[in-house]
DNA sequence: TATTGTTATACTCTATAACTATA
DNA sequence: TATAGTTATAGAGTATAACAATA
């Protein structure tokens, strides 16, 4: 009896997925490093620099994490002295989270070694290429409802 | 004085990419659980499935790991009965590991565990659509030098 | 001295679950 | 009882560095 040929990793896209995310991120991580930060916290700030001020439960609905993991997250960027916590008025049980100065400062120097970690990855694909990767993720995305927002 | 607008999350691909690849291998990591192993097992484990026998060191770089690393994930494999390791004949300072019977066993297993979480994230693409998805994937990371592999 | 591999240490990421304070 | 948030615990993943044996 013949055996049946096995599929490779190779075969599978969520393995190249993987293998490039990878390496973008690991990447990028080594860029917010030398601003102290990493890159759960570099999202976190980012989310915060639009909102003003948000819930921790609304930040972990919108990073896919669970609420304990915002905590921690939260706890070292109160250390760093990047965001501070404050009560909520209406519901004592409820807290806000909201950039420092500092922390809103950081945002910018964040955005643009973000920039540059795309460029150095994405610039050797055409416009066109770029577009239709991010065409194929988000779709990819929405389909699994991985977010709120619209495909296009 | 006008704040030059900030690029958003959204505006990069390691964004979508991060995002799209956790998802997936978060997803391939609760299939594979059933089974006793993680994403990093598994892929060592096909790996040794089609070589037979490799030194950690080749390992660790096919993987893109240090040797430190390996070896803790070799370790736990060893525990779990998966591999098996032999010392050199040739150089004594070297090993090679292998994959027992019952690991033998397991990786088709395995492997139609990632072709049904490959189907699950990305059959809702039409094949053109896959097909330009795993080109574009290759094309970044033969850039990058990820791979020792051609892209097409 | 250089190399193979292991071990020790440390930190991030993340989850689950127990807990506290409020609702 | 249910909810918002924190804290405790644990394990995966990974890196760096110290170490042992051999080359």
């Amino acid at each position: 009896m013949i055996n049946k040929p096995l599929s490779t990793l190779e075969t599978h896209l969520g393995y190249w997925l993987r293998m490039v995310s990878n390496a973008v991120s690991h990447s990028f991580g080594r860029k917010v490093e030398a601003e102290g930060v990493t890159v759960a916290e570099w999202v976190l700030l980012r989310m915060l620099y639009d909102v003003d001020r948000s819930a921790p439960s609304l930040l972990a609905d919108h990073m896919g994490m669970t609420r304990g993991a915002i905590s921690k997250l939260a706890e070292r960027l109160l250390e760093k002295g990047l965001i501070e916590r404050a009560p909520s008025a209406e519901d004592k049980r409820a807290h806000t989270l909201a950039l420092t100065s500092g922390g809103r400062g950081l945002v910018p120097r964040l955005a643009a070694l973000a920039d540059a970690n795309d460029l150095a990855f994405f610039g050797g694909l055409t416009a066109g290429e770029r577009q239709q990767l991010e065409h194929l993720l988000r779709k990819i995305a929405s389909e699994r409802s991985l977010i709120d927002m619209p495909v296009d």
